[in-house]
DNA sequence: CCCAAGGTTATTGTTGAACAATTGGGCCCT
DNA sequence: AGGGCCCAATTGTTCAACAATAACCTTGGG
């Protein structure tokens, strides 16, 4: 899809909507057309463009950008625009730098029986999706499962971190041709966990999970690698 | 200090600097003001005085309120106006179950010597302040040395989070007489833990900043009801 | 033919002013 | 004294302008 794209259905979308407070209003909008993958990371988002498409004025669109800059959604580069976030390597190794400390806890110190059904019902959506070979269904119950599994530590500031991380996911995902099966293996994996977990084995669910949070990383580093030198 | 005097101060700062990003600028003096308690919780930033007394026009300082906001600094209420944030019971609970799940694990799962001497030395001065009577000094390097703790997990989403939680725990001592000595056991408190893991007993070392700050929590939860019935 | 220097153009950063929308308080009436 | 209405003040949003910066294009030289 290109920008043209992008713009003229979010025209069609606004034409006689009422926002309350249009600036939030506006950066939604964006932040699901770029969670989509419609905006695709380093596209540039031009302000007087966007502007038309969106029927808002200049000002109320860079305080949209300010939002999502701070969601480390868009990179904002001085006099020359903002971009559509494209994680580097270090991004990648910050990210699960974050998760290899948070997810592990989670496993260890949540009541015992908190939303455990729930993680269940959430992998035997992600196992009905990969029989059905919808890769698009499995990506997103895997982040939900990690994030209903963050959720079982029962703080706010650690969801909303956990949001971010996996807003950054996506763009990773967006940004370079990962293995379309890259996802299957963890559907397995969470299993697993949840199975530990079940039994009351914390510990061992925690360790593994720091193992294929570690296997991940490596997969999506030696990926970026990959595309890096084939860009070149 | 007044509203005024803070006013007429940014604004002889203000004179001759040039900003780079003005927004950014704005919001950062915004935020020291806060922190320091210049600005009070509760205050009231009218647009049109600190426009003024800024230097800047109401778009750009709307544009730092917006960064505030984002990091729940000041409470944006429609068509009211920003305030400065005022951390309610259950915010200093959500607080401290980020902090109760954070800080234990940064203390279990970090390397052995991360940064173990630079965490003595803030005690050191925290020891210092406590003996010649240094309120401020005591607070000040108590925050330091939590920062200095979460740190050593080596995540900067982890470190930002924590940064968001410490300028929330600066409003709270703001917005409520706490005892003037409530943070002197916590000195005392710190250099304990960081003798267990001199030590190398981290679990040990864990399970003491659990049970303080839960009685942190406590202790604030308590003084927020007092403050709370002494206001009617 | 390639490269470098300089000017041009397009876009962003910031400001100021204008108008609509909403709130809170004062005023009047009962 | 209490309730309802109007007005003033402030915020939300837009528009238009100008300065500042960066990318592009042109031109001249090697």
């Amino acid at each position: 899809m290109t920008l043209q794209d992008v713009l003229a259905e979010l025209g069609a979308t606004a034409k006689g909507t009422t926002h309350a407070a249009t600036g939030l209003w506006v950066a939604e909008q964006l932040r699901h057309r770029i969670a989509d993958g419609d905006l695709a990371p380093g596209t540039k988002l031009a302000e007087e463009s966007l502007c038309e498409a969106l029927g808002v004025s200049r000002n109320t669109l860079r305080e949209a950008f300010t939002m999502l800059h701070a969601e480390h959604v868009v990179e904002r580069i001085p006099n020359r625009g903002v971009f559509v976030a494209r994680p580097s390597a270090d991004d990648i190794r910050q990210i699960y730098r974050l998760r290899r400390f948070v997810e592990p806890a989670a496993l260890l110190w949540s009541d015992d029986d908190g939303g455990l059904a729930a993680l269940e019902a959430i992998v035997a959506r992600a196992q009905v999706a990969a029989a059905t070979l919808d890769i698009t269904a499995m990506a997103g119950a895997n982040q939900e499962f990690h994030r209903a599994l963050v959720a079982r530590a029962g703080s706010q500031y650690l969801n909303s971190t956990m949001e971010l991380v996996l807003a950054q996911m996506r763009l990773v995902f967006h940004s370079m041709a990962v293995n379309p099966d890259f996802h299957a293996p963890y559907v397995a994996g969470n299993a697993q966990i949840v199975g530990l977990l079940r039994e009351g084995n914390k510990a061992g669910a925690a360790e593994l999970m720091t193992h294929y949070l570690g296997r991940a990383e490596a997969q999506l580093l030696a990926a970026m690698e990959r595309s890096a030198t084939h860009r070149r």
